[in-house]
DNA sequence: GATGAATGAGGATTCATTCAT
DNA sequence: CATGAATGAATCCTCATTCAT
């Protein structure tokens, strides 16, 4: 990469850190490009140098906390079942708090209508977040740790909806509901007791 | 009521389903002002003789929302614990299902900033809800329908959390997770085991 | 009609009037709605009342260009002939003359790509004017003014390509070349000849 | 010339080729640099390495097309006055055919205003018309093709009328009415006509 | 010669809100 | 009460052009 490329590259991060900062300040209603170019130390046009809308920045920001979650998933092959999810469930929680709670105000606001999600976008949020739990049930049967009788779609879209519903609650709530916090409450009182029946002996 | 009274009451309700419509339809971004007064067939200017702002009818649709919700949760004195609960749960469901899809979209959106609440609403939604589950299980322990080591603040986040948590899934899955069938899932295997080991015996 | 729809026709006309008096001192190329408004005396907003986007004002100077003509036309069905083919020619010539030079430009411009007519168009303008000389020119052999083995296609075409290029060479010339001495050259040395050996005896 | 200047060349004329090509497919109004360059496949700055402005191509396609009718015209010493003439038409009438119906729009509408012709350009389009034809009729005279009484100025400028009237009907009618099959026919009932009083005995 | 990142003037459009009638 | 013309701030986006590498 050469010292123009990289500079490039650095300009875009400049941009994207920047309008991160500004939604997280004050909200996506009051994010304008010449907010971002100008807190930036840019041009209004270079803005459009990297994304031809401003909507795409908003989407590069969600796909880059979507991103973040993932790559802290593909770590975790190697621990039990409910390290697994428990993990799961604190990877939501620990890249959605970095970023702070107005991204996830948007984030939640952008998630909340798929028909309205970026084209290139080839999946619903939803059915990856589906498809992501059921894997990890589905193969958790497979290697014996669950019975083969398990409710997959009860569990799955049971886990789902409370990890959603803490994110809601959390922005409700202004901060004061803190996810970490009742992370941990949840998944003692809600989703250990529910895996309690389906897991085989030499798991439990 | 002169005639003239009801006439104004008219045409302010007409306003009210007219915008509550076109939300649904498009959404709340594309609704303005022009378009909810040109679709209840009046002027632009009448829309401000009711509502002062474009706001306050947002305002006013959501509140409505929830004030059906309260009306129905009155209803229910007499009923035990579990179905007053299990009714709490429903009518949400019910009153935003009613509403519609992207109404429900809309109020999470707005719900999910307390901060951009308008300046007349006394109490967050969040501070509402959370009271109001926690007046029922309250009382339910001064009725000795529970236990006194009722882990009352526990209970009353876990269930708000997975209300909230189903409504999001809904809007997230463009209806395909449907709430009025997981209500009843939920509650079997979330909220009556939760609950069990702290009702009294003469509830059980 | 009220004082006030009065007025705001009186508002509509003066954008028109202003906007054809700013194409024909500068071009079309240098017309923006500031510009409009800032000259007619009013918001910019106020354009968008009348004018739902910057094309439509252009098409409405054209299309009163175009109806002005056809309005001429119509006055003249008891003349002969020759006579109605002249005020064919000079009505024209008088119309576009009386917008100026520079409204002409942007009407050939229009005019000359048939693909990016507005929608609300129903015609082709090439296709109305063949349609209107045909016209003519069959009534006139039904009337047993011209005999019948007149070749109307050519006569129709060679008549409009010879308008339309005077139009042009008035534009390419910047004025010097004057269509309105040369609509009556023309139509000495090119329309009457050409007629002469179909005219029946009665008409000659 | 060396390597280097060769490749310069061939880049230069790629830039002209995309140009042309891109007008013809999308109009004058779609073209801008990064479509040009992109398409050529080279980088925007090696644009302005050939063109100081963007007009600079334009003008340089319409000079092209300019050029090569001259170029026809210089073959033509030999012939008489009618076949000249007709030449004449028919050299246009190829050589705009060539570059296509959008290109030919294009170039009506730049001829069509010549205050805004690029300052490189000694003369007018239409001075320059005018004075190639009136010295093709000149010399006839001084040949003894044409007797010494012909009305130059008119016919120069019926001709030229007819011409371009062909070409502005062409694009008008987006095609259907082909100017090769007109050429012809108008040449027959409009230009010979007009001529023959004029042609000296030896001619005729 | 070639590159492509950066620029910033310029222009269209939206829409909540006001107010005279 | 009802009207709807007028407002103008706010904002997105385009694109020819420059210039350091």
């Amino acid at each position: 990469m050469t010292k123009r490329q990289e500079n490039a590259l650095k300009t875009r991060q400049k941009l994207l850190d920047t309008a991160i900062k500004l939604i997280e300040e004050n909200g996506l209603s009051d994010l304008n490009i010449e907010n971002i170019t100008g807190t930036a130390g840019c041009a209004k046009g270079t803005f459009y140098v990297y994304f031809p809308h401003k909507d795409d920045i908003i989407f590069e920001i969600c796909r880059g906390l979507f991103e973040r979650i993932e790559k802290r998933m593909e770590k975790m092959t190697d621990k039990n079942l409910i390290d697994r999810l428990y993990y799961y469930f604190e990877s939501f929680i620990v890249e959605v708090e970095r970023y702070g709670i107005n991204i996830c105000r948007e984030w939640i606001r952008g998630v909340i209508d798929p028909n309205k999600a970026p084209k290139n976008m080839d999946n619903t949020k939803w059915q990856f977040d589906v498809d992501m739990l059921r894997d990890i049930l589905t193969n958790a049967i497979k290697n014996n740790e669950l019975k083969k009788n398990t409710p997959i779609d009860l569990l799955t879209h049971t886990i789902i909806c409370e990890l959603y519903g803490m994110m809601t609650c959390w922005c409700m709530s202004d901060g004061t509901f803190e996810p970490k916090e009742w992370t941990n409450k949840f998944f003692k009182i809600q989703v250990q007791p529910m895996l309690k029946d389906y897991l085989t002996e030499n798991k439990k």
